[in-house]
DNA sequence: GTTCGTGTGTCAGGAATATAACATAATTAT
DNA sequence: ATAATTATGTTATATTCCTGACACACGAAC
């Protein structure tokens, strides 16, 4: 499952900055624009995170952050401050009111993809797993290992990170040169033919346990990997 | 269909960024030079969303603008600005000749990315939706899926595109020569009759599964896609 | 009934993909 | 270092599936 992260912001501009980069990065995100309707939201439905703006009409940043550790559900999760001011009571307050971590605007968005990653792994390390299974078969980024169907498989590096690539993004369809970019790099001069290859290597190595054919090949577009259950 | 972009800049480095980096994420991108080169390019086919600089030749941004919203096809088309004046000035100005949004030069790619979200979901929400259902009959744009009656239809990518091309705009006739247009591109020459056969395909693919045929033909005219419900 | 426009079956040609074979590069073992 | 092994990218060939065109049948409009 992908991690929900609530944003609670109430300038426009740097809202939809933000939605777009995470959305980019795998996370399912929703936008409060202020600490009232960030209360209401975090109670339908629980963030994994909160990225908080400091401030914030009717209800403060700092208001919204300790009723939400007043309640049971949102007690442990993790909030990081958004601030423009940079002085040191601040941090000192912020932190105090139950932020897990702050950053001062501006910020660069690297730097934040970091922080909540740090959180994150603290809080809720199963939604940063390396392993990812889907239907029969498995694949751990960690070990390096790709099990299909109990069984061990063997891959070369370029089927492994087309594998993980593929079992990230799950149904999704991509174009050959968006596994070029993907999993073999930006600027490296490849045919695109060449996807094929790896994509009939790939089959073939998982082929040996698992009965049915996990690629998809979508024709004239590309290839997208996607188990029965999806 | 992917959002057709129509980027008005005349310094060709910046250009070719925008064009490569927009493609890149799934737009379909065209390039004028000038604000003269732009209405003629905006007539010929309207664009989405418009990108345009302040400073160019011929005909400046704001009077481009200007005349784009007198028109009746781009009236409502969202515009962004570039500009490498930072001053306030030419903010409100920019604004009150009718641009939606602008950005500043040197502007980040990801926030001109999230700014060109923000608008295409305020002015054409279903650009942006990957996944799209009429009635009981149901298009997904990432996975290349079509779902009929909770079962999967399987079509070629000539009748994916035309139901596509159907499902975002119900209702509505087109011709043979729009749907050629539209579906199989500006510049191919194909007979206007072979619409006919593909949407005899189309309509037999669908009536595998839903029992009455969601493609009105309108004689003398056209097709229009539409559910019971329209 | 005639005319015009549309539906459908068929087919050849072509486009896209799968597969095998090979040469070369990279890695690992000795 | 050298040899052995494995991985990689390219090309050629086989295969599959899609496409566009045509002919004829059908049905609506007048």
């Amino acid at each position: 499952m992908q991690p929900y992260i609530l944003i609670v912001e109430d300038e426009d501009a740097l809202a939809t900055l933000l939605e777009y980069n995470f959305e980019k990065e795998g996370y399912e995100v929703a936008i409060a624009i202020d600490g009232e309707e960030a209360l209401v939201m975090a109670a339908e439905r629980t963030p994994d995170l909160i990225l908080m703006d400091w401030m914030l009409p009717k209800l403060s940043g700092v208001e919204a952050c300790r009723r939400l550790r007043r309640r049971k559900e949102t007690q442990a999760t993790p909030i990081i401050m958004l601030t423009a001011r940079a002085d040191e009571t601040d941090k000192i307050t912020g932190l105090d009111y139950g932020a897990d971590d702050y950053l001062v605007k501006p910020f660069s968005i690297p730097e934040l993809f970091a922080r909540t990653r740090a959180l994150l792994r603290r809080a809720k390390p199963s939604l940063l797993e390396d392993v990812i299974r889907q239907g029969s078969i498995e694949i751990d980024n960690k070990a390096f290992r790709v099990k299909a169907g109990e069984k061990e498989v063997h891959l070369g590096p370029t089927e492994f990170r087309l594998l993980d690539h593929f079992m990230r993004h799950p149904g999704r369809v991509f174009s050959r040169e968006q596994l070029l970019d993907a999993v073999w790099g930006r600027d490296v001069y490849v045919e695109a033919r060449t996807v094929d290859v790896h994509i009939g290597r790939l089959r073939k190595a998982l082929k040996k346990n698992v009965e049915i054919d996990p690629i998809r090949t979508v024709r004239s577009a590309g290839y997208a990997f996607e188990t029965a259950a999806s």
